[in-house]
Formats: C-alpha cells, structure tokens, sequence
DNA sequence: ATAAGTTGATATTTATAAATGTCAACAATA
DNA sequence: TATTGTTGACATTTATAAATATCAACTTAT
C-alpha cells in the first residue's frame, strides 16, 4: 500500500515524547512492548524510537485495553489470528516450520524467526505487522480473503 | 426403555447440575450466559437446560478467562472474528444486512436476525455456533480458508 | 561536565473484571 | 403442600490485570 504521508513510519520520538503524545507513562508503555504488542525501532545505543504509526497502533492498543475491555493476552490472541501465512504466501515447508501454523496463541512478530521465511524480514516493515496499525483490520482482513474464493 | 446413550447435544442438566460438573457456581454461569459467551436450551417454563456439548463448550471459556486470561470481552470479539457469512454462504443481500459485516465486536448468535437468513435458523443448532464448542477452532478454521485459494 | 532522559529489573499500588451474596417471586419434585 | 431449585435484579467481595514506583547503570544533549 503506498504511504500518503512520508514520515509516518519514520523513527522520530523518543519514549518520554511517545509517552506525552499518548497521554501514558514511560512504564506502560514498556510493558506493552514487553507484552509484544508493538516492536519500537531501536538505536545502536538501545534507546527506543517511534513513528507516527507507532502512535496510531498504540492508540488503537489503548482503545482496545481502556475502552473495549479486552485484555492484554486477549489482543494478543487476536493478532495471533493474522493469517500471516496467506499474507507472506508461505511455501509449504515454511508453513512447517511456523509457530504462526502450529496454534500459537501469540502474535507472529513474537516468535523464533530463524527457520522460515521470516528469519531475512525486518517485522516492523513486514506487511503483516505494519498493515495492522490501524484498529478494526484484522476482522477486515477476513472479510476479504472469504470474498475471494 | 432406559437409555443408556444420551446425546451430546441433549439438553439434560440443570443449571445447578451444570454448576456441579463444571465446578463453577450458578451465578457464574448465568453471567457467562448474559454475556453471550454461551445459549442454553431453555424450557418454556424459561428454565435452562445444558447439554454434554455445552459443558465443553464452557470448560474452554474458563480455560480461555483462568488460565489464557482472556478477558470476556476479548472472548466475544474473538467470537465476532468467525466468518458465518462464509460459513453460512449468505447472499450479497444477506451480507448487507448482517451486523456481523459491520465490524461488530460481539458473536453473531447476539446480534438481531430479524432481516437476514438467520431469521429462520435457531442459534443453538446453527454450524456457526455449534462447531465451536471445542477450543481453538476458530483459528483453524481460518488455516481452512487460506489453504482453499 | 552536568543535567535530563533512558535502560532493565523488581516491587508496589490501583482499578476493575470476575465471581459471589442476597432477595422475593415463581417452578419443579415428590 | 411442603421442599428444593430456578428466575432476574441489585449489591458486595475477591482476585488480579494494568498501571506506577523505585533503583542504579548507562546515553544523550547542552
């Protein structure tokens, strides 16, 4: 998908001005990504960055948490139901040698990378996790593959 | 006669009996009812009555809220996420007027049925309801999609 | 060179979801 | 007809997820 906007999945806030823009303190969000519910860039030196996309996918993180109710393992799961496999066109045998495929109940970008396709893709830019920035695509995205047939 | 074989989706306990197997008390039942996580038969007395099939069908819930940690309402939207459009093969005009289409964030078998084909289809006996009364399906049946292309 | 910010790890607090308790009217059972 | 169970509505308790606090070592900026 092309981005409209250039520096929206730029690097650019470090976490105390993340923390600002979303109305939520440094721990948070640490724990959030502890969690794995988003991958922030990170410098040589460790320090985390993060993007405009960051910020809207943590929004839709908060919304889903404060708003919907749904626990922290509860949207875990949910990511986990990304057909990533579909998304990647996985060859059979990557399919064999994913923990995606094998029940996990645990977004994709949190597994062992290192025996399938994934193990050369940086997740922050696979399609998988950047195409679900945004809150509500998950679901979208099943619409679309059962129209498909 | 006496039968020896009851159905596994006859509805014989009462609600103490089900709160008995389960090891759950009556009240927590009835919540996970008034969520929608589950439909139990009910006489016309308006008395509920659970089936075998429906013992299982809970025994997952729990796992999901006790052990996964899956707070009802992810529980609920992960329910939303089954395509019964698909399942069901709806026409467009079915679609159209399916709230389940419409990013809802509760199981179909909550929604009102009045101006589509499940109009006609009691929940309880629907596919859509009934082949998910064993954990983890959900996904596979996603897995099942995706492989159809 | 000093202040301000970030790191991970562990401990603690708080907010609230999940589970129970209580009630009076009604249903079943025996 | 007496007992035992079920109903829904509302109130209360408990368990724990989510959010903070504290720390010493390290990084960035002025």
């Amino acid at each position: 998908m092309e981005q409209i906007n250039i520096g929206y999945d730029e690097p650019i806030f470090p976490i105390s001005a993340a923390a600002k823009l979303l109305n939520i303190s440094v721990h948070t969000l640490r724990m959030y990504e502890r969690e794995g519910l988003f991958i922030p860039y990170k410098k040589d030196s460790n320090q985390r960055l993060f993007s405009k996309s960051d910020i809207s996918r943590i929004e839709c993180i908060r919304k889903a948490i404060n708003e919907a109710k749904i626990s922290i393992n509860g949207i875990k799961m949910i990511y986990s139901m990304i057909p990533c496999w579909e998304i990647l066109k996985c060859s059979e045998k990557d399919r064999k040698n994913c923990q995606s495929m094998n029940n996990s109940h645990e977004p994709c970008w949190m597994h062992d990378h290192s025996k399938n396709k994934c193990k050369t893709i940086d997740c922050r830019s696979c399609e998988v996790y950047s195409k679900y920035s945004e809150c509500g695509q998950i679901k979208e995205l099943i619409k679309t593959i059962t129209k498909q047939k």
